[in-house]
DNA sequence: CCAATACAGGACTGAAACGGTCCGATATCT
DNA sequence: AGATATCGGACCGTTTCAGTCCTGTATTGG
């Protein structure tokens, strides 16, 4: 979990360079102007078609370009495009039910749900649009929320 | 990103279960009511000693128990103490800054920091006493505050 | 002091996934 | 018809992952 493959990476950089130049590209343009090698930039994209996150459009002057608004592109589809559905532990797609003996373990294998819903849920408030821009100034406000966890935690020690 | 290793769940797995019954726990005896495979248990245990999750005691009497309370251990240093450090692109750690000719992927690259915080942010605020009980009420707002976001972006078109 | 227990730290291996490339087929425009 | 560009899959070398095992070291109890 949580680590970024090459490939999400890719995708990110390609899907955020359709959406500051938007019309139709060709894989080949988007691979010169994200220096990713072209088989591979291709790969990526058309696994984002596939999605739905992006649309093509075969033929001499076809390509690739988003297939929504930016704004309403969450990032979370993207990164789906490229490694599959948010995780979920192979417990829930389990026929048998006898498997699970220890009733300990499922309540905590129900769980990871929840850890899924959190990070999906994230993820989703980040918009294309997000990416496009390079402000950093609303990434301070976020970190704080983020840590403020951390030192609530802190002080009840 | 966002593929949960066999480990990682491991790690929960066992963690939560040092939770819900607090003590030494030989790794033994927790591999045993877990259903993992020792060795493969007693290295996760270690990795999570490591980190600070669980101290460790050695010895005949010995073995290992959560370094504070479930309240204050949030869910991603479990993961982090498995996965590493949550991902930072390898932008971030090249020394040579001549590297990067189009700036558009720079701009790109350093917004992933922005995914990196949303996501350790949702995180830090699930403990491993969230994950001790079994309830799933929250759960259902929780998914709703995921999903409205989709349906906010749903609305603009 | 000695023996049993239990963690610490690596080395090692087989299997699976990842990164990347290439090719033939198909659709589109001129 | 021909040029262009995506589509779908096969293919391969490399790396990571899951899992095991072995040698140390610390602690308890007799």
């Amino acid at each position: 979990m949580l680590r970024i493959s090459k490939m999400t990476d890719y995708a990110v950089v390609l899907a955020t360079h359709l959406a500051v130049a938007d019309g139709p590209h060709a894989a080949r343009d988007l691979a010169l102007h994200t220096q990713i090698p072209e088989p591979t930039a291709s790969k990526v994209l058309k696994k984002l078609a596939r999605a739905g996150v992006v649309t093509s459009q075969r033929g001499v002057k076809g390509g690739y370009a988003l297939a929504r608004a930016p704004q309403r592109i969450g990032i979370h589809e993207v990164i789906e495009a490229i490694e599959g559905p948010i995780a979920v532990t192979e417990c829930s797609d389990e026929t048998n039910e006898s498997f699970c003996e220890y009733e300990t373990n499922c309540g905590v294998r129900a769980n990871w749900q929840r850890i899924n819903i959190a990070v999906q849920g994230a993820l989703s408030r980040i918009t294309l649009a997000d990416m496009a821009v390079p402000g950093t100034a609303e990434l301070v406000s976020l970190a704080r929320s983020g840590t403020e966890a951390d030192r609530l935690r802190a002080g009840l020690e």
